[in-house]
DNA sequence: CTAGGTGCAAATGGTTTGCTCGAGG
DNA sequence: CCTCGAGCAAACCATTTGCACCTAG
């Protein structure tokens, strides 16, 4: 039921890009594609942290954001101003978060997808990209 | 065609809420009315210290959060990272940021709004917030 | 070998805060 | 008056950067 690895992993991805992969890259990469959940950038690095003690936090920052760049990884950032990563190359969603536990919940909808375009081009616009959140609470 | 003003202004909803109304609040408030447009904080600082030359921006920072805690103003953070405020009073809207010129157009769709609330409840959540930015470039 | 990456610490930029003086009610 | 706000500068916090050293290819 998990399609999430039927994509060519980030790892790999990141050889293809033709980047010199450095020990730290490659653990970067390796722990980005073991993640299932939505860790911003010092909890990434605390996981990185504790494979390799040695690895600074700057290497982090200049690792996802040369991912980023070559468009492996998406960058997220929710109301409490963390940056957050996740794999670009997975199916397009959007996040609902849970306000009282900060859990992130992905959904698809085409709809809404679909009602955007239909109002950028209202106002004249063809549609680059969008930020959808939602932000809510447990019923019951 | 222009209904923004059919409701109390930022200064009277200030004086209502009882704060001790100083010169700096009452020049930000004002400033804060006469707005048209989304400036960030620093922006705002700038055109509060056009009248007043003495006002530092830890006080435009300290009131901004003053009116947002009292739901007067409501902050708005874009991609770039700068912070926002807008009258809280104003009917609900998203945002349409011009990516070629950061112009930023206000829309407001009731269907969107709908399939919000829709798609949180599929979650089993109440739907507290939300944000919505499309980015966009004009078409021709 | 050597271009380019890393670690470290210092710099940055937006925002917040401690402190002392000043002004609103 | 006396409490609370303002101005100032220093602190903060996430992120970036300069530099000397190190490593992948």
């Amino acid at each position: 039921m998990n399609e999430k690895h039927t994509i060519k992993n980030i790892l790999k991805r990141c050889i293809e890009s033709g980047f010199r992969m450095t020990e730290q890259r490659k653990l970067i990469a390796t722990v980005l594609d073991k993640t299932i959940d939505h860790p911003h950038v010092e909890e990434l690095f605390s996981r990185v942290n504790s494979e390799d003690p040695k690895i600074s936090i700057a290497t982090v920052y200049r690792t996802v954001k040369l991912f980023e760049e070559a468009g492996i990884i998406e960058k997220l950032e929710f109301i409490d101003g963390k940056t957050r990563y996740e794999d670009a190359e997975r199916e397009h969603h959007d996040h609902l978060i849970d306000m009282q536990n900060g859990k992130i919940i992905e959904f698809v909808d085409k709809d809404i997808e679909l009602l955007q375009e239909k109002i950028a081009a209202r106002y004249g616009y063809k549609l680059l990209g969008h930020r959808l959140e939602l932000y809510g609470k447990k019923i019951k």
